[in-house]
DNA sequence: CCTCGCAAATGGACGCCGATCAGTTCCGCC
DNA sequence: GGCGGAACTGATCGGCGTCCATTTGCGAGG
């Protein structure tokens, strides 16, 4: 075949990220190859080199969906809550059931290194920063009193620890410190020693 | 050639896991292969097949001596210690001065997911449950009152957060949420989090 | 000292992968 | 109607993990 013109670039572009996260999340990391994306989308092999520079690149804006889909997912849960607290609570929550519930798609984004020839694609980048953004904005509301390099830490401190839950959850080694899966728990904890005991003045 | 005999089963065993381990030092995960081990060794690709199932066998190989050497380089800087409360903090300092000095061994051993039908394979997995236990003990002398579920839980959720520092720190996540990447400011604000602030009273 | 069984090790084959590019096809403009 | 050039193909390359028929040579038995 030669020129077809059923698609533009852009939706190609769309169509094989599509097809690409649904492999990433069905099979996984190791099953997503180029071949199985272009076949998925009907189109060559040699084509998807003419939508992306190369498999990572490809990698890298599947990470963009999955950032920004932890961010939307973080952000519609806490603009019920009027409670600071509460909303630190919901969003690391949020993370680790995203983390456990899309593992293939949380291991990408965080575990699976780009080599740093494309380092210059700050989007990625950026949506992460965001969501380190809502945690300090959050945590602002909480703890006034801190200065911004002191709420800068703190908040990047406490965003690490609950990744770290995250991280030990999708590979399964929780269970390795302890008898229980259920995540809610070290979360729990986590922020307990944050910020202190959950309530603790109730209808006092 | 045949047989060669210059080198038992087990030597060649432990030749091919030191060789593996310098590539993967050297030159990263992914240029971890079984052709260049097999070179380096100075023996064929079939033999490697007679000391390993398969290449993520190796890898389970050498993730055992990572999870050793970082057991044991916390185990050497604590021992020194008396303080229970110095103690943790030693050694999480000495967790992510491992992760960041030896981000590829770090990474393998925690970021590279093992197919599930090796999972029969519990000597790894024993080799970091020592390292929680390690946490948990010395956590034990610090808060002696606590029982064991919650001193479990709370030993869990804090290593879980040094964990979280380093792994963001080894892809090179932890200035997303800040300007600095000196991590050991992370680290004290976990400890200060966890175990209140360093030395309330001195010289008092 | 010879020889021969069998363990030890080889090396090539298979099917996959990411990546490249000369060549083919056919759309749309003149 | 025809043609320039964009769109797309598919063959090719080197490398990968894995397997196994084949070859080699050590060492026991004669």
């Amino acid at each position: 075949m030669g020129r077809r013109n059923l698609h533009t670039r852009e939706q190609q572009r769309d169509m094989a990220i599509a097809a690409a996260e649904l492999i990433l999340v069905r099979e996984g990391i190791d099953e997503l190859s180029m071949r199985k994306v272009a076949q998925a989308i009907g189109y060559t092999v040699g084509n998807l080199y003419l939508l992306f520079q190369n498999q990572d690149d490809l990698l890298a804006a599947l990470n963009e969906r999955t950032a920004d889909a932890i961010y939307l997912s973080l952000r519609d849960r806490i603009e019920v809550l009027d409670d600071p607290r509460e909303r630190l609570g919901a969003m690391a929550r949020g993370y680790i059931e995203f983390a456990t519930g899309n593992p293939n798609r949380w291991r990408l984004l965080f575990e699976h290194q780009l080599p740093e020839e494309m380092k210059p694609r700050p989007t990625a980048d950026a949506r992460i920063r965001r969501l380190f953004e809502l945690v300090e904005t959050t945590l602002a509301a909480l703890e006034p009193k801190l200065k911004a390099d002191a709420l800068r830490l703190r908040a990047t401190t406490f965003w690490g620890g609950i990744h770290g839950i995250g991280s030990l959850a999708v590979s399964g080694k929780l269970s390795w410190g302890g008898r229980s899966s259920d995540y809610t728990l070290y979360c729990e904890e986590m922020i307990t020693a944050f910020f202190g005991p959950l309530k603790p003045r109730r209808r006092s």
